[in-house]
DNA sequence: CTCCTGTCCTGCCGGC
DNA sequence: TGCCGGCAGGACAGGA
C-alpha cells in the first residue's frame, strides 16, 4: 500500500543505508513478479556499485557506476529491508529477490502479494521507459501548478477522488491520500473533477499539506527506515476519514461514511464535503 | 480522447 | 471447526 511518502520514506532510508555498497551477487527465488524480470537481471547487476537513488512517482530508480538502472516499484506489499552481516541468515516466504554486498550486508525485497515490478534499462532509456514515460507531473513539484490542474480536469467528468488517483492527473495519489486531501480541502468525491472550479488551489494545497505532513512523519517515526510498507509504514495515526466508517468527523462530529467508487473504497463527510 | 471493467496476488475477516 | 466470499489495492490492458 505504499503511497508517495511510503516510497519516499523507502527511498531516503536505502539513500543513506547503500549508497556506495557494490552488489556481488543477486538471486532471484521466482522469475516474476507482476511482471517477469528481464532477462539477463542478475547477471546485469552482478559486480555493480549503488551511486544514487531516485524516486519518480511511486518508481525507485536504483543508479549504478555502469549507467545501468533498476527500477523498483513496490506495488501493494513490496518492502525493502537492508540485512546485516550475520543476521537473518534464512529467507521468508516472500523474500523473492536478494542482493549481496560486497561488504557482507544483503538487501533483501519480500512482496506478499507481488504487485510490485522490476525492469533494468540503461540510464539513457529511464524517461521514455515504458513504465515512466506517460506519468504526469510530481505533486510536490513545480510543475504541478493552478494552471496545469485546470487544463487536466477541463474535460473529466468522472468523479474528482478517483480522477486525482490517475497517475496521468498527477503521480503518487493512492486511495488513502486522496480521501485524506479531499476531506481537507472541503470537496466531495463525488464532485466531478471538472467542477470543483475556484477550490483548485486549495487542493493543490491540501495534497501538499497531507503529503508533506506523512513524510515528515514517516522520517521522524519510522525506525526500521526500509521496512515501509504496508500499514506499518503509514502516516496512519494522523487519517482523518481513511478507514474511519461511522466515526465522527473531527470538523462537525456528523458520522463519516464509506462508499465505493471505481471498485476503491472513499471515506469522506458529507455535511464537510459538498 | 474519456471512461469503465477485469486482472494480477495473498492474507485476513466475517458469516454460516 | 472449516470453508467460502469479499475485500484490500496500484496500475495496466483492453474494449466501448
Amino acid at each position: 500500500m505504499p503511497e508517495l511518502p511510503e516510497v519516499e520514506t523507502v527511498k531516503r532510508g536505502l539513500e543513506s543505508a547503500i549508497v556506495g555498497a557494490v552488489i556481488s551477487k543477486v538471486t532471484l527465488r521466482r522469475r516474476n513478479l507482476r511482471a517477469p524480470f528481464p532477462e539477463n537481471f542478475e547477471k546485469l547487476l552482478a559486480g555493480q556499485k549503488i551511486t544514487k537513488i531516485a524516486r519518480r512517482a511511486k518508481y525507485l530508480l536504483f543508479h549504478f557506476d555502469s549507467d545501468v538502472v533498476l527500477i523498483a516499484h513496490l506495488g501493494m506489499t513490496g518492502r525493502f529491508s537492508v540485512v546485516v552481516k550475520g543476521k537473518k541468515e534464512e529467507l521468508e516466504t516472500h523474500d523473492h529477490v536478494v542482493f549481496d554486498f560486497s561488504d557482507g550486508r544483503k538487501l533483501v525485497y519480500n512482496d506478499t502479494r507481488r504487485f510490485g515490478v522490476m525492469d533494468i534499462c540503461d540510464k539513457s532509456e529511464v524517461a521514455t521507459h515504458k513504465l515512466l514515460e506517460n506519468l504526469a507531473p510530481e505533486p510536490l513539484g513545480e510543475e504541478f501548478t493552478v494552471n496545469y490542474l485546470e487544463k487536466a480536469l477541463s474535460k473529466r467528468e468522472t468523479p474528482i477522488k478517483p480522477t486525482i488517483m490517475e497517475q496521468k492527473i498527477v503521480v503518487g495519489v493512492g486511495n488513502i491520500y486522496a480521501s485524506e486531501a479531499l476531506f481537507m480541502a472541503g470537496i466531495s468525491p463525488l464532485k466531478p473533477a471538472n467542477t470543483i472550479g475556484k477550490k483548485i488551489p486549495l487542493l493543490i494545497s491540501c495534497i501538499h499539506d497531507v503529503l508533506n505532513a506523512a513524510i515528515k512523519a514517516g522520517g521522524s517515526t519510522i525506525s526500521d527506515f526500509a521496512d515501509v510498507s504496508g500499514d506499518s509504514g503509514y502516516f496512519q495515526h494522523s487519517f482523518h476519514v481513511y478507514g474511519r466508517a461511522g466515526k465522527l468527523c473531527s470538523k462537525c462530529g456528523n458520522p463519516i461514511i464509506s462508499i465505493r467508487q471505481a471498485g476503491r473504497a472513499t471515506f469522506y463527510c458529507e455535511k464537510c464535503q459538498k
